[in-house]
DNA sequence: TCCAATGTAGAACGGTTGGTCTATTAAACG
DNA sequence: CGTTTAATAGACCAACCGTTCTACATTGGA
């Protein structure tokens, strides 16, 4: 009688499943009779291996946290070798997940929305998930070298969650190169970097 | 026997606890039984009002719709009688909502989280409100004779939508403001005005 | 005064939900 | 070989859900 945490196909499953259904129809709209089925799994495995529908939730939202960063990460780094090319290239990775067949929105907004108490496990998972992505994206700042890193994040996330919650209330909007091209005017316009040296850095004396 | 549609007692009870309810546990996660209890009100009164739960959904989503927007539209124009400064106001005016208690981000961005299909009807009706506001926004910008209005409107209409994430998600995050320093920077740099004659407007033979 | 409308209280319904229990099968491994 | 382990199928449960129904009280006009 071990709790074993290694994946099983019936366990592999029955995650793929949720994810799925999770992701498409949110948590409360999705039945544990709906996982079983598209899964094709006992109802018994469901409950040897997960300590209950909330405990499948935490799953799922751990492992879609862990590929949709994943993803987004890829995704820029093979867009370009240019750092500030790679920060253009996250609107296109959006773009790109918007027009796949089952976009429905970010599941971590969709899960905040449907736990809307802060203090709710599902909401702190989420509210983490942003926190993840806000620091990948610092990262890619701090490679470009731009100046104040974190504030220029912050709001290159503001603008991707703007583009997501846009596209998804209003399918091909374009959000996504509406908010690239936001973000373009948000760096050519923010403070350069010191290794690029301007006349006002050559004055003595002021 | 009639189907009035004019306000009863009960009946405004009924959509008061329904317009609570519905916003901040969202619409699958409030139960007919809640709704009644916060009214104070007996179970027949709901359906001889409205058809179904369904019915009572709709009814929520239009007055919040309503209200929601005619919120908005007094705030900008008490706050400045300057063109400009009232589509800055916007960014104050969600500030100012994210302060309240009971801030559960946008209830049609929620509710077409939660009806992803797009050919559901609240997931369409939620979409019709962020068409409405899209076009306040865009009278906004005519009325400060910015060029190409409904282009700049989209743009501010996709920072509030990231604030409104970003606050839900992450409480006290400021994302309101941020929002706004976005727009500033969005509508200095914008093509200029007609009535606001350039040195270039006075050349003659181009 | 009578009647219709509007309200209340609460039982009852069929369906669904998350979760448990039992019994059986099949492979893995000492 | 026998035992453990994960898997299966499906009955079962209590709770909850949206909805309907019955019975009764209040009230404001014709």
């Amino acid at each position: 009688m071990r709790t074993s945490s290694r994946p099983t196909p019936a366990k592999d499953a029955l995650l793929e499943a949720a994810c799925s259904l999770f992701y498409t129809n949110g948590i409360r709209g999705t039945s544990i009779e709906a996982i079983l089925d598209r899964a094709g799994v006992a109802r018994q495995s469901l409950y040897q291996h997960f300590e209950s529908k909330d405990g499948l939730v935490a799953a799922f939202l751990n492992l879609r946290d862990e590929r949709w960063c994943g993803s987004m990460n890829e995704f820029v780094v093979a867009a370009s070798d240019d750092s500030i090319e790679r920060i253009y290239a996250l609107y296109d990775f959006l773009d790109n997940w918007f027009r796949q067949a089952d976009f429905s929105g970010c599941a971590f907004i969709n899960t905040a929305a449907e736990y809307s108490n802060p203090a709710h496990p599902f909401h702190i998972l989420s509210a983490r998930h942003k926190e993840r992505v806000l620091s990948d994206i610092e990262a890619l700042c701090q490679a470009a070298h731009l100046t104040n890193p974190l504030a220029i994040a912050k709001q290159l996330a503001l603008l991707m969650e703007g583009a997501i919650v846009t596209e998804q209330v209003t399918p091909r909007s374009g959000a996504a190169q509406e908010a690239k091209a936001i973000a373009r005017m948000l760096i050519q316009h923010s403070p350069k970097p010191t290794h690029t040296p301007t006349r006002t850095n050559t004055r003595r004396n002021t």
